[in-house]
DNA sequence: CGGAAATTTGACCAGTTGGAAAAAATGTTA
DNA sequence: TAACATTTTTTCCAACTGGTCAAATTTCCG
């Protein structure tokens, strides 16, 4: 009576493929509607299935949307995980901010999905951000205060750099429609975001202010 | 007969107040939950007064959000209105950047009610992303570019440093939970704009990279 | 005051919502 | 193939949705 319920881990070779498929259709409707604009109906029809079909998979729309909401959440914070306190402070920071970016090109549906549940107030996720996230942040602005302490990076606030890495690469993810809009037909094809992590290396690394000399 | 329809324009006392009301209630209930999440019940609600009287004072649901929508357009888009050709390069991007942040903390709700357009993929503001948005962005471009040319500030894309400079402040806004959730009670009172501002001018002007000598 | 105009309310409606129940269909396995 | 478990469909429901309408109330102005 302990035991999870079934529904909640997959045992058949169909319920892992179903699951999966509707996982994938939630993605799609909660990540543009909400959870609350989005519906089961049409997830359910996104998913090619019927709405008792898909209850049959999922108890209810809150359950398929914590679970599309844990799951992002770890590999969201991958890229962050991986800044090395024992590699270059300059290169590492790079390339976090590359593999961020490549990650609202590549996901940017589950960006979306947590922007909306920032914007609603995080009422499923406050808990995480409050508990690992801040941990992992606490730890990683420690090691940028390290880097700062011994003149390899310039000295300024930790976590609003982080604050302003996550901002300008998940942007390209949320707010999309904005950047093909303004960057028009002939820039906001494909290249977008190798002129944007262009821009971003030279933002982060220089700044505006003409080189001297 | 081709008169705007009476509900468009307040004539009495009454319109004027009620309107305003409404039109603050719906912008809570929106910029949380989003056009689709939220509900006509829930405004009037918060604004305190039943279903049928607030749809004495707007036709529909959409109409409210389209006001608030426009409305708040042209107050966001004032401060790179105000990015002066004429001006000195960096000071001017300096107190744009500036002026956006403040905007993020003295108008979140507004903030997060074009984000939640945004994330939805503009189906209320496509037109003006466009159109007014677009020509705007590009006319700026311009005057970045000859600042460029002038040897005024660093070159890179001006498209671009548009987008960072929108991302960066209005993450204050759009993200708020998360900012005080990581920076926890110490440092997410009322102290994070300033720091901000603080960091986004360092940022902004110097990067990252440790100046030499 | 008194009447006209403006405002507010209560009852109502058709469509949608999240979800339950049970029966029917399908798959699996001995 | 028979017995069993899994999956799918059909039907249904109560609550909620955006919105209407006529009646009741309040405000305004001469």
């Amino acid at each position: 009576m302990t035991d999870t319920p079934a529904k909640a881990r997959p045992r058949t070779r169909i319920q892992r493929e179903k699951q999966d498929v509707i996982l994938d259709a939630a993605l799609n409707v909660f990540s543009t509607h909400g959870f609350r604009g989005a519906t089961i109906d049409q997830i359910a029809e996104a998913a090619g299935m019927s709405k008792p079909n898909l209850l049959y998979y999922f108890t209810s729309k809150e359950e398929i949307h914590r679970r599309l909401l844990t799951g992002m959440l770890d590999l969201w914070l991958d890229p962050l995980r991986a800044l090395d306190a024992e590699g270059d402070p300059m290169p590492e920071l790079r390339s976090y901010i590359r593999r961020k970016l490549e990650m609202a090109r590549d996901f940017p549906r589950e960006s979306r999905l947590f922007a909306n549940e920032m914007l609603q107030g995080a009422p499923h996720a406050i808990d995480v951000l409050e508990g690992e996230l801040k941990t992992l942040v606490d730890d990683k602005a420690k090691v940028i205060e390290s880097w700062m302490a011994e003149g390899k990076i310039r000295r300024t606030d930790p976590y609003h750099l982080i604050f302003s890495i996550w901002a300008t690469t998940q942007h390209y993810a949320d707010f999309d429609v904005q950047v093909r809009a303004v960057l028009g037909k002939d820039r906001g094809g494909d290249g977008r975001f190798e002129d944007a992590a262009r821009f971003l290396e030279h933002l982060f690394m220089d700044g505006l202010r003409p080189a001297k000399g």
